[in-house]
DNA sequence: TCAAAAGTGTTCGGACTACACCCATGA
DNA sequence: TCATGGGTGTAGTCCGAACACTTTTGA
């Protein structure tokens, strides 16, 4: 069949946002731009995506290429297609967003991309839009983690509940009540409790949970309510 | 500076659902297709995104090309983008959400386009991928509904609570109790209540109400609860 | 006078919040 | 034994849901 004619074609791209959390801050996955234009700054990871392929799976081949994990938490955030976005040439570019457990990551680390994990308080600045792509994940994921449960794609397996609530604080930098925020945790049905304590961070030991995964997948689009007032986080 | 080797460029375009309330049924606006490939079918309006356009700016204009209305409310709702979704060549297309008051438009129809407006509940089959789009954009008014006061931008400027309880029924497609929901609404102080009634739809008349424009901009971002057990309603 | 929609109040239960103390342990 | 973080219980408040009757007025 014929193609439309006199339109012009552009360029189309994938950059991932890739959070992480490391037992007490929200972190975030860049890489160092070893190319021009801006050579030597830090960046999200990203790629074209190729004549075949959907943007998910370029979003997700770029994802493996980097961190070597699939089957990762992914979720398309917002199309960003500025005409000047790109100095090099105009780019359109779909951000996703992605939510990795940190330790899966280490295992397999490829070192091609000198990619590092950045506190995501303190964060350099990046290039082109990317800083405002961060902005707008770190929103939506405010946003989504308040009603439902996607927080526990930052966990590994087992994890104490001490742990979840300081993840649950670092998304949305305050305090909460450990009572209160226990009590709704476990009246999820959520978690289930495991034998053995994690002695690492206190002298009585905190018991480790795991996700009963079938019933997280049935409540996943439910709404939980782990997150008080959360008018205040939320803008 | 240079471009991007080896890459290859492919089209890009924007699609529109537009949403809009006739008093008793939410309704979406189509257009007949006079072109080939899919010629006589019905499609969501779109159109290329152009050198110098971001594409909201393309978003916009080809809404206002149909509609003649700008100003409109209207988000970016998801980027589709599978190898084939278009047969003639590969596009790449952002879909906008748009809530629109029918009323303007039906001031303003252009008439070149061979618009119409269906009953949401009885939509004819569109081309490509767009009975996706209106599907998500579906899940996606319901979502945001429940917590964001959006719906007003479907009702003109004056409105009453009955009207207004209809859209949400119609929305959600079930009933509300309406003590409940006019007590909730009033309680916003969103509304502001006028002198006259409209006396079109019972034999009492219903008192109309506008927006408080400035309470509504400032509330934008606040969860409203108008949706009783939102969880029911929404995938 | 009757039908049809508008408008209004109260009660109940559940959910969330605020708050304080004991427990277990390693140093 | 003491310091540190983990774990539990309760009372009060507020919010949302359920529910029924009166009002208005045009036909």
């Amino acid at each position: 069949m014929n193609r439309y004619p006199l339109q012009k074609h552009i360029l189309f791209a994938v950059d991932c946002i890739i959070f992480g959390f490391d037992g007490h801050d929200m972190k975030l996955l860049l890489v160092h731009r070893a190319i021009k234009p801006e050579k030597n700054k830090w960046s999200l990871m990203g790629g074209f995506v190729q004549q075949q392929e959907s943007p998910e799976d370029a979003a997700n081949r770029v994802l493996k290429k980097l961190t070597g994990i699939e089957g990762v938490y992914m979720e398309q955030l917002h199309t960003f297609g500025r005409p000047d976005r790109d100095p090099v040439e105009r780019t359109v570019s779909i951000a996703y967003s992605a939510l990795i457990d940190i330790h899966e990551y280490e295992k397999q680390i490829n070192a091609d991309y000198h990619a590092e994990w950045f506190l995501l308080k303190n964060k350099p600045k990046l290039i082109f839009d990317h800083d405002e792509m961060v902005e707008l994940a770190k929103k939506q994921l405010r946003y989504k983690a308040a009603f439902h449960p996607i927080l526990f794609e930052l966990l590994p397996e087992k994890f104490t509940i001490p742990q979840l609530q300081s993840l649950y604080e670092g998304v949305y930098d305050t305090v909460f009540d450990n009572r209160n925020f226990s009590r709704k945790v476990l009246s999820t049905g959520l978690l289930i409790k495991q034998k053995q304590k994690d002695k690492l961070n206190s002298k009585k030991g905190a018991f480790y949970y795991k996700l009963d995964k079938k019933k997280y997948k049935a409540d996943f689009k439910s709404f939980l309510n782990f997150v008080p007032n959360p008018d205040k986080f939320i803008l």
